[in-house]
DNA sequence: ATTTCAATTTGGAATAGTTCTAAACTGTGT
DNA sequence: ACACAGTTTAGAACTATTCCAAATTGAAAT
């Protein structure tokens, strides 16, 4: 039998009160988005996270998924890391971390915060202040 | 007066050399691309380095300028940088060295080569082999 | 020099990811 | 219940890039 993997979502309370913790109105939309990242660890992009809502029957246009994960975002709920041109992920962990990134597959694994270590980072130029030190280590398949 | 600044450029010779050397036919095409790859170095963008050709009255169609800076890439003349979606650059350096990134005019600046330090890069996913460690700092304005 | 043909170029169509628009809807305070 | 700013939505629009099939061309062979 075809077991489908179901995975485990927040419940309807606390998601939205992450959303007013965060200043975002708790919208029918808002909070099932909310629900799906909001356990463990996950690197979503707004595709997937679309089909992932509308198969588990809480419709959403892709529209406001892009807005929501944008909002997420600026809030602070999420962090977005950039890989390829075009492929952009939504990352729930916000904790500093780096990530491997296979280009054959496209796909995005964590490394620990604690693993790699950057120095020798040299002061931005003037005007400017550091925001992020985003370190990807690309992979190719052996 | 407006001085137009201008853009010191390969020898076509040079520049022909060079393509074969990398086993690439020298085009017209090629090689003026690669006359105005070829000093200094450059960060272009396909849009950015199309402009600069026509208007040094060497014109290339859109799509040759993207086919030449990929395989320019593939043959190791060139290396991508992405920085963000959509916004992906060509870098005439091809050493090791890293960039600082600044978010809200797109500008993307060196960082030599020696500059910053990575360690505790962990061994990558069986089956997998690191093809490079990209570091690019981003910026905000102040 | 002429012929030949695979490699290359080209303009336009196609694609993919994302943002925009303006009308419909809804959460929240009164 | 009412009002309205905030939100959602479908579809159009946009941007960067690739694909396509026809025309051109570099270089090798005659
Ligand atoms: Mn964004
Ligand atoms: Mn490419
Ligand atoms: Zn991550
Ligand atoms: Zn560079």
């Amino acid at each position: 039998m075809a077991v489908s993997k179901k995975r485990k979502t927040l419940k309807v309370q606390e998601a939205g009160a992450r959303l007013r913790a965060a200043g975002l109105r708790p919208t029918r939309q808002r909070v099932a988005l909310a629900q799906l990242l909001g356990a463990g660890h996950r690197h979503v992009s707004a595709e997937s996270l679309h089909q992932e809502a509308l198969k588990a029957g809480m419709p959403v246009a892709l529209a406001t998924v892009y807005n929501t994960l944008n909002q997420f975002t600026e809030a602070g709920l999420l962090r977005e890391v950039v890989v390829g041109s075009g492929r952009s992920y939504f990352d729930t962990n916000t904790d500093a971390h780096q990530h491997f990134y296979c280009e054959d597959d496209g796909s995005l694994v964590d490394i620990p915060g604690k693993t790699i270590e950057v120095a020798g980072v040299p002061v931005p130029p003037r005007g400017m202040t550091i925001e992020r030190v985003e370190v990807v280590v690309r992979l190719k398949r052996a």
